[in-house]
DNA sequence: TCCAACTACATGTATATGCATCCATTGCTG
DNA sequence: CAGCAATGGATGCATATACATGTAGTTGGA
């Protein structure tokens, strides 16, 4: 038993928050022997898809807040992971992964996967679609 | 133009997170004219429903954890909001809403079911509901 | 009965997050 | 071109979040 007393949440913010709690949570476990967060996987990963982009545009394709990323990007700066420099228009940091930023993704990918497989394993392929691609309407729609 | 050079992505964690920064932020900005945060008002509107609970409880039912209450909890009781008392165990806290609280409850009430009302027209029945269900249903598949 | 294990909450520390504001740079317009 | 508005990012500040650890109170045996 030890049922959690957990129940449904009709508020649609209070509900996402929640999953995302139990979800960050579950990833941290899985990252954690690594000592890696998933919100930084998260920004390993996206700046390996993305290539080289300005902080503005990272902040745009994650819907986080620039100056968040000011913060974060530090911490992940003073680890080696990251390679800034200016452009042209010189406000302006354009970012990548450094070598040591692709060697850190590429050890944690298989953890990332591992987490991804076991929890598609337990909700099924079609809850497992249906979720991302809900989830990734809302954030198109309330972006919009 | 000034498309959100959002994309989709095929991480449940960054997904949810992603979704959670924008709602919380489209939560927060209807709230705010009230001083009101998205998260606390989930905290009075929990309160509200589960009357009084041990605050270990509350963190359950919100998959909170309790340390993380004890901090969010202080900020609101400050405003007045709280009431709180030790059981017959004195390590519990029972916590509940004061007076002030309900009253700050049933002001923000309206404000929070326009957004939720605006943001189901958006995206319809059909998918809001989807959406409630199946984030409640990874929220306890994880959790379990 | 008494102590060891356990439990509930508090505190120290670190990251995540966003808003208001500031600074430097760029773009626009008269 | 001069000057002002707009933009990209940094900084100050406040909240949200969790883990490791500390502390007080409870409980289940020996």
């Amino acid at each position: 038993m030890n049922k959690p007393a957990m129940f449904a949440l009709s508020c649609m913010c209070a509900s996402f928050r929640r999953a995302s709690r139990v979800l960050t949570q579950h990833y941290d476990t899985a990252l954690r022997p690594l000592g890696l967060r998933a919100t930084q996987f998260t920004l390993l990963q996206a700046l390996s898809l993305a290539g080289e982009v300005s902080q503005r545009t990272l902040g745009e394709i994650l819907a986080i807040d620039s100056t968040t990323l000011t913060r974060t990007l530090a911490i992940m700066g003073r680890r080696g992971w990251i390679a800034s420099r200016s452009g042209k228009d010189r406000r302006e940091r354009w970012l990548s992964l450094s070598e040591i930023g692709r060697a850190e993704f590429k050890r944690a990918r298989p953890h990332w996967e591992k987490v991804q497989q076991g929890l598609r394993a337990r909700l099924g392929n079609k809850r497992w679609n249906e979720l991302l691609n809900l989830t990734n309407q809302v954030t198109a729609e309330v972006t919009a």
